[in-house]
DNA sequence: CTGAAAGCGCTAACAT
DNA sequence: ATGTTAGCGCTTTCAG
């Protein structure tokens, strides 16, 4: 079965090569008639266009890139999806790159989409600082940054998240908490900078002492203080009475560490997460947490991508709402229960 | 910043552009100085080779294409993660097509994935149907089905269902369950063909009569029924004591059906699903499952693709053995408490 | 060991 | 309204 091109087209219909490609591309300056004979060979041939040809002829592959640090996340297999199909819907094929929080495999992932001729980018980066060191490399080629992990020059969809670790911590202290722990994430992430910030800003808007979890060292020790809890969850001299974990992951690790050490949710603590990943939707999770809606999200980068793309629009800024689900990991202390 | 091409690096490394490619290959017959001064060359020049000329020239794009039905199934998007991985690490990039069930889209993702000149496909069919549609189009180009939903006549890796089913309702059996249902599942696809044969295979072994809710009215009616359950669990004339799901989702989905309506896992039916996701092994939930390694049938099915592109092997099956998870959703059966 | 030239399939001036 | 021609950036014969 040889490969079918523009010309086998073009001799059967009797017609120059420009005359199909302007056919298949709808020019107004081509007949109906023509259009009709060259549509007729190429189903007769089965001719597919090569777009790889295109892309190197045009300027365009239709082809854009998506860099994310891991694609097994829950949340950001979720916004992938919805990404793929608002590209396909719009005539955009998605190239897929995996970094594994790697900053060296960040690099390469962009080298390569690059490479391929992409027409644009949508990049979940590992922090501003890998942002920075791929910068150079994109140069003026449309790129949307999704997520927090960028440099403020550039454009960007993102959700506040100091607001939402704010509005999170304020939630816990409005329930009677006062020992509020936040724990989780990597250091080096903006995200979890603007998490920490917010959630800093309200325990000490109330005269509370933040107290953070954070890196793999700090995580573990954690786990083990878990492991070591009495089963039966005692009561009294624990060092908090709620947690906001990094993200919904960690909290349903929490939860289970948690319980596995005889400690129950939201009986012993409550707990809040990030991300509103489906499964702590789940009547046995039923996890509270503050959703960074992925289906805006997606939408919106691809939005703003395909606008730069087509040069409709320079740098945008986009800072979403972030919007606390609430359901049953937190619950409301007593008076008598505050020390 | 304008495009540089591989006529600059020439230019700037005073040799011939066959020679800076020549030298970008490794050909054997280019002198080592010359190599060193093509690199470095290219270093100086930030130079970048255009894959899509590349692929234009040559006739590999070093791309191959990924059609899933749903990136943001847990099990899909795991299944993803490791091709990419193994993909990327041997010079491939991944082009991502979602399908979201629908033989059309998938039909169309594949012309895509084509005019896209990938240098090989591996497809997560809808079902044996679909691919046959699709059959064609794809020609002589290297593919690799994942899963079942395949016609016997092409490359694939896929898990013995019919076994992992089998041996999930033996499980059942050998704990005294005797009202084993099989829920969940779309019509059409082979996966659950393989997995209702498993399963009626080891009931009417053992004189049992299958019953099965399959399809989305089926399964609505299922929903329904859990509503209407009295809270507390009833346990007597209950029509099932044991579910297997067609999936862990959908077993999660049972769960919380259950629980609602007040019965209880296990101790009111027991439960396993299909795909050992990774939020089955959440101490909340402890989800028995039967599991087709994602890791295992992502690597080899890279790794056959791969074979065939390269020309090191033609078409390949294989079948891999399901492995049943046991954790806390299925209990022993009383004595007594057997119908 | 290295270079010149032809083309991969398509599009976009520039004709007509 | 349609055709001619010249590339896009790279690889690959075929000649040195």
């Amino acid at each position: 079965m040889e490969r079918v091109t523009i010309y086998d087209v073009a001799k059967l219909a009797k017609v120059s090569p420009t005359t199909v490609s302007r056919a298949l591309h709808d020019h107004p300056a081509i007949s109906k008639k023509t259009k009709q004979r060259v549509r007729a060979a190429c189903e007769q041939l089965a001719y597919v266009p090569d777009i790889v040809a295109r892309g190197l002829s045009g300027q365009k592959t239709h082809t854009i890139g998506v860099i994310v640090t891991d694609i097994s996340d829950p949340y950001l297999s979720a916004l992938c999806a919805v990404i793929e199909q608002y590209c396909s819907a719009h005539g955009y094929r998605v190239l897929l790159g995996n970094t594994l929080h790697d900053p060296q495999y960040e690099l390469e992932a962009v080298g390569r989409m690059l490479s391929q001729q992409v027409d644009g980018l949508l990049i979940s980066a590992h922090s501003p600082q890998s942002q920075a060191r791929h910068k150079a490399l994109i140069g003026s080629l449309p790129c949307v940054y999704l997520g927090n992990n960028h440099t403020p020059d550039c454009s960007y969809v993102e959700v506040d998240n100091d607001r939402g670790a704010y509005e999170a911590a304020q939630y816990l202290y409005h329930l009677g908490h006062r020992r509020i722990v936040f724990a989780g994430g990597r250091v080096g992430s903006r995200t979890l900078e603007l998490r920490l910030n917010g959630y800093r800003r309200s325990l000490l808007s109330h005269g509370l002492i933040p107290r953070e979890i954070v890196g793999t060292e700090q995580m573990a020790g954690l786990w083990q203080w878990f492991r070591r809890q009495p089963a039966g969850g005692a009561q009294n001299g624990r060092a908090f009475d709620a947690v906001i974990a990094y993200t919904d992951i960690i909290a349903l690790n929490i939860l289970n560490a948690a319980e596995t050490g005889g400690l129950r949710v939201p009986e012993d603590f409550s707990l809040i997460g990030f991300d509103d990943i489906a499964f702590g939707r789940l009547r046995h999770v039923r996890l509270t947490s503050v959703s960074q809606s992925h289906t805006r999200t997606g939408q919106l980068a691809v939005e703003r991508l395909l606008a730069q793309i087509d040069g409709r629009s320079g740098q945008t800024a986009d800072t979403l709402p972030p919007e606390l689900m609430i359901r049953d990991t937190c619950r409301r202390m007593e008076d008598k229960e505050r020390s």
